[in-house]
DNA sequence: ATAAACATACCGAACATTCTCTCTGCCCAG
DNA sequence: CTGGGCAGAGAGAATGTTCGGTATGTTTAT
């Protein structure tokens, strides 16, 4: 593994600890295996670093699991179940080789930082939102091309509604992270589902 | 208005447009027009200032806001539509005397901010969802009592469902600020109330 | 009543760290 | 000989905190 993706990963892992502004350079050249040189040789400033990280390890990856939901055959029950649990999950594994799991609370604290933090994030988050929400809009026509879906709702409004439930999920969970994650979001799923079939 | 309370106002101000890590105490004290002296004579540590001010200015307020509908009389759509309100308003008036506004999508990340860095917040935060909860169940038992609430769901059950909504409807406002914040929040209670009717 | 002792509120220079970032130089493949 | 990749010393600024000092008001002792 090269320098740069190494110095990335490694910085992935100590932000979600610890947050952006309580990690420093120090912490992450020494934690890379470099050196000041090393590091400002592959990125121009420690912002820019930061940035790349959540681009890739946060916005790719979400975006993209999107993308391969997209494809899944299922129920729209069924995705919207998929979605749910890809952004609501406890914990996943940062990529195929290392076996370092991500905690997602983690995850959406540290979003919620950068979107304090830097603008360019604030707009990565905003599209993130409105990719997910077209997805969910994608759905809910599709299940109501199928008549599982009732129709006298408006399909935009009613995707806000179930986009909204899926965020207040993690959102709950991050702040009472004793109660079980799994159980409450198949019963939140639920009673979205049984308000939205026909 | 004594230093104390003065530097306390100050920095909560400061902190929701920068976050706490990007204010300095320098400009926290510059700004409170006071020295080092004057705020370590007030505060063991930058840190303690914070904890106090998220305490005092955000959870105080949001318990005693629960505390107040707790005693209003309206039907139970009027006083979940009042607590969502409360939560998830565009913006608010620090105190009675200050004409300076609060604005919440500021103060929501920098709660989170919050909840990353200190486990004191974290507690505090848990805490009030804790209370929201239970407000939002004795408002569902009382619906159920007065059967204009279905009573086929278990209460608490449909409590978190109301919840993860009112939630989520504040993310996906932090997310997605150029869409209405007003007309979302309405026509997601509809759709809430809509599902839990009796 | 007056002086001494104490307490509170505040000042501000100085301190030790820590921070990000620059810069020079070395190594080595092409 | 050239340039990408990296090492590492150190500049320069900013950070949170300490500490001796001052001004003012309050209690206590003679």
């Amino acid at each position: 593994m090269g320098t740069k993706s190494r110095i990335m990963e490694t910085t992935f892992k100590l932000v979600l600890k610890k947050g952006f502004t309580d990690v420093s350079l120090n912490k992450i050249i020494k934690a890379s295996n470099t050196t000041t040189g090393g590091f400002y040789h592959h990125f121009n400033s420690k912002d820019a670093l930061l940035l790349e990280v959540i681009e890739k390890y946060i916005f790719n990856y979400f975006n993209s699991t999107i993308e391969q939901i997209r494809s899944f055959k299922g129920t729209p029950k069924e995705k919207l179940q998929t979605v749910m649990l890809s952004i609501v999950a406890e914990c996943v594994n940062i990529n195929e080789i290392s076996s370092k799991k991500v905690y997602y609370r983690n995850l959406h604290l540290l979003l919620m930082e950068g979107v304090q933090k830097y603008d360019v994030i604030a707009e990565s988050y905003k599209k993130f939102y409105h990719n997910l929400l077209n997805f969910i809009k994608e759905v809910v026509d599709e299940g109501v091309a199928q008549d599982m879906i009732r129709q006298d709702i408006d399909s935009h409004e009613l995707a806000i509604f179930v986009q909204t439930s899926i965020l207040g999920t993690v959102i709950m969970w991050v702040g009472m992270p004793e109660m079980p994650l799994e159980k409450r979001m198949i019963s939140n799923i639920d009673h979205l589902w049984a308000y939205m079939k026909k």
